[in-house]
DNA sequence: GTATCGATGATCT
DNA sequence: GATCATCGATACC
């Protein structure tokens, strides 16, 4: 893998840019860690937020790859996917970190007494990172993000996603096996 | 340890 | 008016 990633990593289907950010370090403002945990989403998938077309909601996963898209949900939660896929409506989503950097600012805006409560969840690294809506179609190449490859990962985990009722039996999730997951994968 | 449930509000039909 | 790509607290085994 390059030293950085290029938009161009991005421009890829949605599954193989999954698999890539497995490893790779994302921060906000030098707040962050390793991601261990994905989803991938596209047009044509139904339990995508994309899958019904462009709306205000929606809009930046039909703009161009390598920016964030983030989603309040159950309205109060944040949720932080890097657009991406050969087609316009693909996301991955970021479900979880290994904490790396900046432990003492996720302790203190997180509150919890438990490293594996930190950012193993989709809501839960947004809270550690302080990501929220006004972040929502930024560059993840650009500050505050930061984006950069891992080392390839040997053992690459493959199992349905989590949380959602359509389309629920697709492999789509990815991940590292490990700690910071924010749920297991089943046992192969 | 697992199971269930309430919070809380934008978004879309 | 229904549906959520969730979390955390509580109840129970």
């Amino acid at each position: 893998m390059a030293a950085a990633f290029t938009t161009d990593d991005f421009a890829r289907p949605v599954d193989e840019v999954a698999r890539l950010l497995i490893g790779a370090t994302l921060t906000v403002n030098g707040v962050g860690g390793r991601i261990v945990e994905t989803e991938a989403y596209d047009v044509g998938d139904p339990a995508s937020h994309s899958f019904r077309g462009p709306t205000p909601r929606n809009a930046a996963m039909f703009g161009p790859v390598g920016r964030a898209y983030v989603y309040r949900i159950y309205g109060l939660h944040w949720c932080l996917n890097l657009v991406c896929g050969d087609h316009p409506g693909g996301a991955v989503l970021i479900r979880a970190l290994e904490p790396t950097h900046g432990l003492e600012i996720m302790w203190a805006r997180r509150g919890v007494d438990r490293a594996g409560l930190l950012c193993s969840g989709p809501a839960r690294l947004c809270q550690a990172l302080g990501v929220d809506g006004a972040l929502d179609g930024a560059p993840m190449l650009s500050p505050p993000f930061a984006l950069t490859p891992g080392p390839a990962t040997p053992e690459l985990l493959c199992g349905p996603r989590i949380g959602i009722t359509k389309a629920a039996d697709l492999p789509r999730r990815w991940g590292e096996s490990g700690a910071w997951l924010s749920r297991p994968f089943p046992r192969a």
